[in-house]
DNA sequence: GTCCATAAGTGCAACAGCTCAACTTTTTGC
DNA sequence: GCAAAAAGTTGAGCTGTTGCACTTATGGAC
C-alpha cells in the first residue's frame, strides 16, 4: 500500500522510542522496495538492491518482511479492519453480501478515480504475476475473521459453516474479474449470486 | 496425481518413439518425485536429489515440469476435462452448480474412502503450505474454460459475465473448507449459496 | 539408405530468495 | 548504573531456477 509518511487510518501509535525506531526501519524498507518496483518493475529489482537502498542488511530486511511480495503489501492488517468495518457499520436495510460488494467495488474504483500513486500500484499488481497470486492469497487469509463478524451480524452461531462458505467466497470475488474487459460486471455478478443465495438461507 | 503406470483416464498415446521416450523420462522424474515426498515430506526433499533419483539432470527436469510443485500435480490436463465432463454430461434436470457440488464432493471422498495412495497424497498436499497455495491457483486457471462450457450448457452467449462469475466461485467453493473439522458442511453450504444464486439468474 | 534440421538431454556456473549462527549495539525496566 | 532483551549486522550457505554451450538421438526429405 502506497503510504509513505502519516495519512493512515488505523495508526498503531507507536509509543517507546524503541517501537518507533523498529516502525521507521520498516517504512524506510517498505518505500524504498516501492519506489525501486515502481521505477523499474518487480522482477527487475532484487532483495540485496533494496537492504541497500534502506541501508539495512538482507536479514533485517526479512525480519521486517516474511518475502519479498510482502513488502508491496505493507499494512495488510488495515486491510483487514477496513474489510469488517464495511460489515459491521453498514447502512441499515443493507445485506451483508451488498456490504462486501459495495466495499469491493469501493475498492476498485479508488485506482480509476483521482490517486495516480495508487493506480500505478495497481497496476504494478495486475501486471506481475507473483503479485496477483500472493495478492489472492492475502484477502483469503482473512476468511476466518470474516466469518466471524458475519455470524455475530447475522445473529448465527460462531463457527456457523454457511457464514464460512459466505465470507470465503465474498472474499474470492473479487478475484473473478481477472484479465477480463468488463471487470467490474463479473463482480457484479458475483455478489448479485451470492446475494440472492444469501437470502435463500434456511 | 499418483497414477504411476498404465490405468489412466484419457491416455495422450504417444505415437513415435520420441515421443514415447520422452513421456517415459516425464513420468520417471513425476515417479520419483512423488515417491521421495511420500517418504521424507515435500520440504526435505530436494530437486537435485529428485533429479538423481530420476537420472536425468536438473536442467532436464525443468524442461518437463515449470516448478517443484507441478512435480506433484501432474497431469493436470486430466483434471481440467474430468471437470468439464462433470458439467456437460451431468443427469438430466441437475442443476450446473449442483453437477459442480457433487464433482467436488465426489473429489474430497476419493481419499476418505478406499484408496490409501491417493488417501496419502491428499495428506501430502494439504500438510504442506506451498502446494495448498499451488493447489488453489491451480484450479483457478480453469475457470476460463468452465465459463465456457457453463455457458453453452444454459444458453447463454459465449463471454458472459454471470457464467464467470459462476466459474470462478464454484473452483473457489472446495477450499473455503480448508482446516475445517466440519470441512464437507461448508463446501455443501457454499454450492447452497450458488445453487440458489444460480437460480434466480435475470 | 543418407543427411540434416530439430528436439531431448547434459554439465556447469551463476543468480535470487531466504535462513542460520555468532556477534555487536541499543534500549528498557529495575 | 546494570543486566536482560531486542534490533541489527555480517557473512556464509542452502535451494529453486535459469542460461549457455554442447552432445546425442530422432524423424522426415531426398
Amino acid at each position: 500500500m502506497p503510504d509513505s509518511s502519516e495519512r493512515s487510518g488505523t495508526a498503531p501509535a507507536p509509543v517507546g522510542r524503541r517501537e518507533r525506531k523498529k516502525a521507521a526501519t520498516r517504512q524506510a524498507i517498505a518505500d524504498a522496495a516501492l519506489r525501486l518496483f515502481l521505477e523499474r518493475g518487480y522482477d527487475d529489482v532484487g532483495i540485496r538492491e533494496i537492504a541497500d537502498a534502506a541501508d539495512v542488511s538482507t536479514t533485517t530486511l526479512f525480519k521486517h518482511f516474511p518475502g519479498k511480495e510482502a513488502l508491496v503489501f505493507d499494512r495488510e492488517a488495515d486491510l483487514e479492519a477496513g474489510l469488517l468495518a464495511a460489515v459491521r457499520e453498514r447502512p441499515r436495510g443493507r445485506s451483508i453480501p451488498d456490504a462486501l460488494r459495495e466495499h469491493a467495488l469501493r475498492h476498485r474504483r479508488a485506482g480509476a478515480g483521482g490517486d495516480p500513486e495508487f493506480a500505478a500500484f495497481l497496476e504494478l499488481v495486475d501486471s506481475t504475476p507473483a503479485l496477483r497470486d500472493y495478492h489472492q492469497a492475502m484477502w483469503l487469509r482473512h476468511t476466518a475473521a470474516l466469518a466471524r463478524v458475519i455470524a455475530e451480524e447475522s445473529g448465527r452461531p460462531a463457527g456457523d459453516a454457511a457464514c464460512a462458505a459466505l465470507a470465503h467466497l465474498a472474499l474470492a470475488a473479487p478475484h473473478a474479474a481477472r484479465g477480463r474487459e468488463d471487470a467490474e460486471e463479473v463482480v457484479d455478478r458475483a455478489f448479485d449470486l451470492l446475494d440472492a443465495g444469501w437470502r435463500d438461507h434456511a
